[in-house]
DNA sequence: TCCGCATATATGATTAAACATATATATGGT
DNA sequence: ACCATATATATGTTTAATCATATATGCGGA
């Protein structure tokens, strides 16, 4: 049986939320449970690269996990994320619910969003 | 009569706390109320112009205010930060409560500090 | 089944920009 | 003059953006 604690230190969260970006891309996956890349570049309104770099690097700092579903790459908040991280989280987004107004509208409108197949979670 | 509303963009707190430096500076502040560079020199053990440029800078951004009293200036933490700010570095102190040890242990072996005339407060 | 093409995502390489630090110097108060 | 603090300049380091390309999956037709 094994215990593993994940740590994130103070500096190294908010390294990863010091970009426009990966804030934005948190903030959204948090709220959506799961976005694929091709989500997050609609409603971010950002060049494929940019964002796929920005997840990489939240994937390696462990704020976010992946899973890949057919052709589409599901990104979410690491579960094992420490709770003082998420709570920082979750008081960015309810103080500051109109900051991601326009990438939500865009996510709305987009049309072909790829379905989630469910038995996969 | 005028009411000034003090904002500060989520961007702009992560990237305050992005920096050890600035980090432990702020913590350190929260705790102890109010510290002068001089105390912060000692208990951060780092140079006088870098912890000076960190201070300005934090100032410049709002989250710190300061106040001269004599040859010190001793910061606070800006009185009119938001609530959401103030609850991130709640959250984080007490979650990392060991972060600032080696800290409070140089200033609380610190001679000479420079006492308070609390008629300017 | 195999091939070619389309879509989704990731990554290498390059360049540009932002950031942090050190040294030296300036300012302001006693 | 002395002390505490601030700032200017130069320099090194990190970080981010872009373009081009690579990998992976899915689909349609021979």
């Amino acid at each position: 049986m094994v215990l593993v604690i994940f740590i994130m230190s103070p500096v190294s969260l908010f390294k990863c939320l010091a970009d426009e970006t990966r804030l934005k891309s948190v903030l959204l996956i948090k709220q959506q449970k799961e976005l694929c890349v091709c989500e997050l570049i609609t409603a971010l309104d950002l060049s494929q690269p940019k964002v796929s770099r920005h997840l990489a690097q939240l994937k390696k700092m462990g704020l976010l996990t992946d899973r890949r579903q057919g052709q589409w790459v599901f990104y979410r908040i690491n579960p094992d994320l420490p709770a003082w991280c998420r709570n920082v989280l979750w008081e960015t987004s309810v103080t500051n619910s109109d900051y991601l107004e326009a990438e939500k509208q865009r996510l709305k409108q987009m049309g072909d969003r790829p379905g989630r197949s469910q038995k996969f979670c």
